[in-house]
Order: C-alpha cells, then structure tokens, then sequence
DNA sequence: GCAATATGACAAT
DNA sequence: TTGTCCTATTGCA
C-alpha cells in the first residue's frame, strides 16, 4: 500500500542499511541497467512524497515510483535468491533490498530531478514541508478539497487512503471548496501527525487506539456513529464519507 | 485455479 | 474520460 508514509518508511529502512556502504546493484528481471551503479557507496535514500531517490557516487540518482503495486522485499541473507520478476536488487553484506513491480525504476539526471521537486508539494513527512506554504497551496485551488490532497503539486505523499482518513479526522467533506486556511491549517497539522504514525506503525494509522481499524475507508458504516458511509467518484478515486460527521465548512 | 481488486500516475483520445 | 502499465493478494469456485 504505497502511499507517502511508506515512501517513507523505506527510505528510512534503506538509507540505514545502505548509506556509506558499497553496495552490489543488480536487476535479475534486466530491465534496469545496473552496470553504473553495482560496487559504488551509497550515499543516501530520500523519499519525496511518493518518489524514491537514491544517490550512488559516481553516478546519476534513481528515480523510484511504486505505483499501485510496487513493493519492497527486504532478505538478511544477501545469498537469498531473488523471485521472479525483481527489477532491482541492492545488496550489501549483510542484507538485500529487492524492488518488485515499480511503476517506475530509472536513473535521472540533475535536471529531471530538480523538475521532480519543482512539481512536488509540500511532503507532511518532510522536515522541510511549510505549513504556511502547504495552506497557501490547497487555498489556491479551486477544486474540492479530497481533489487537492491528491494532487501531488498541491501536498505530496497524500494517497486515496489517507485522504479518506484525513478528511474525516479533520470533520471536513471532501466535497467541500474553499475550506479557509484555519481548516486547512488543520488539515496540514492532521496530516503530520498520522501519517509520521504511519511511517513508523508501517500501515495506515487513524486511530492510535486501534491501529488496524479506519473510520470510513472501505467500511459500510461510519466507525464513530454508525451512518452508512458515502462513497463517491472524485478525482478518479472512490471517495468515502461520513454524511453526518464531515460537512461542507461554514464560509 | 482463476478472476477481481488494489493504497498511482501516465498517455492517449 | 478511458486505457495502460506493473504484480501480489484476496476471494470465490
């Protein structure tokens, strides 16, 4: 379920395991050229929103998305035969990292990186990600809120899970327009706070009571009052809502 | 065993 | 708005 916090979450796995160390850089499905990169040191792994980069001395950065089933296998054994279908394995002495299914797996120049951050929003999980910009962000669109959150020029990391989630924690419709900048001051704050408990829970958190339950996504009934939970198309996505507990804000 | 489904983002139409 | 890509997982027969 690769939404920000486990970008996230993998980078931080991976950047411990790998940065300052050599590592062996293969693609046993052979879609991805590793010749540049197998015997050099890591220099680091950084998440931006959904995206993966991976810095190697000496070499161009990677570029990795994972799409909707894109995954991580993580071996303690480096020995460890890669199944089928791996694009990518990193390996050092001790442990292997093995990247199935990515919607992308390439090596990008300086320039295509820097255009990456350029049309990424603010990433909640970032150190770097501005409140003040982040509100000033969602204010300026025009579309409804559970449209912006998806938009990842508008916030980054943000995926259909989380927005459901989100929104709810914050009583805030998806439907609703023009929320104002406390509301979205709120939802900002909203969004630091879980999904950083995201990241580190290794799975989507809304309530930290009860880490493997959600409020109203994918549920039939609202988990705090009952009401039959309202799914709708919106931004290409099903959108969940509860009808008596997340409303259009007051102007 | 097989079909349906998925937390995403594109390009093409 | 629809189609395409990528594969694991889930649920049903």
């Amino acid at each position: 379920m690769p939404e920000g916090h486990l970008i996230h979450r993998y980078a931080r796995e991976q950047h411990e395991a790998l940065a300052g160390r050599v590592v062996t850089v293969t693609s046993p499905q052979g879609r991805f050229d590793a010749r540049p990169y197998d015997g050099r040191v890591v220099e680091g792994v950084e998440a931006l929103g959904k995206h993966l980069l991976y810095r190697l001395e000496d070499a161009p950065p990677i570029h990795v998305h994972l799409g909707m089933q894109g995954l991580f296998l993580r071996y303690d054994d480096p020995a460890a035969p890669p199944r089928k279908g791996v694009r990518l394995r990193l390996a050092t002495g001790e442990t292997a990292f093995d990247l199935i299914a990515p919607a992308r797996c390439e090596a990008m120049d300086e320039p295509a990186l820097a255009a990456l951050r350029t049309a990424t929003g603010p990433d909640p999980l970032r150190g770097d990600g501005d409140k003040g910009e982040a509100v000033r962000r969602l204010l300026a669109t025009r579309v409804p809120v559970g449209a912006a959150v998806l938009d990842q020029a508008v916030w980054s990391g943000i995926g259909n899970a989380w927005r459901a989630e989100l929104l709810f924690l914050t009583g805030l419709d998806p439907a609703a327009r023009d929320i104002g900048a406390e509301a979205a001051g709120r939802l900002w704050d909203t969004a630091v706070r879980y999904l950083a408990l995201g990241r580190d829970a290794g799975q989507v958190v809304s309530d930290p009571d009860a880490p493997d339950e959600r409020w109203v996504y994918k549920r039939e009934r609202c988990r705090r009052c009952g009401a039959a939970v309202r799914t709708w198309t919106l931004a290409s996505r099903t959108a969940y809502a509860c009808p008596a507990e997340q409303r259009p804000q007051a102007p």
